[in-house]
DNA sequence: GCTATGACAGCTC
DNA sequence: CGAGCTGCCATAG
């Protein structure tokens, strides 16, 4: 199978995550059912570019290195539930198959 | 074919 | 909550 399907795969996931959420790289991978973590950092490295690559973070909330500044300030505008400067990922983590349910009324998201 | 590397993940201290 | 270690997967030298 050709990288570039793969790469093209990891894309089209990273763009369907809507604002306010965000996936972790193995939960991409997961999904993909192929490759791993590394594998998806790997592409989002290269072909990163034109999409929401601030919606990808680490499974334990860490922003993007080298652009923790740009992706914090965008998360700011989105709304995305941060914890310092770090993402919630109790709140924020989204999967595909969940639908646009943003986020739990009862649990409401507290400052 | 082995070693080194990397936008990671999970556990222990 | 930070620092260190091990495990996983694919690519490059």
């Amino acid at each position: 199978m050709a990288d570039d399907d793969y790469a093209e795969l990891v894309l089209t996931v990273v763009e369907r995550i809507p604002p306010g959420r965000v996936m972790s790289y193995g939960a991409i991978a997961e999904y993909l059912g192929r490759g791993g973590p590394r594998q998806v950092g790997a592409v989002m490295s290269h072909y990163g570019g034109g999409v929401p690559w601030h919606r990808v973070v680490a499974a334990n909330g860490r922003l993007v290195p080298g652009h923790e500044q740009e992706a914090l300030r965008r998360h700011r505008l989105e709304g995305t539930p941060l914890k310092s400067d770090k993402v919630d990922m109790r709140r924020a983590a989204w999967w595909p198959e969940d639908d646009p349910t943003p986020l739990d009324p009862s649990d409401a998201r507290l400052p």
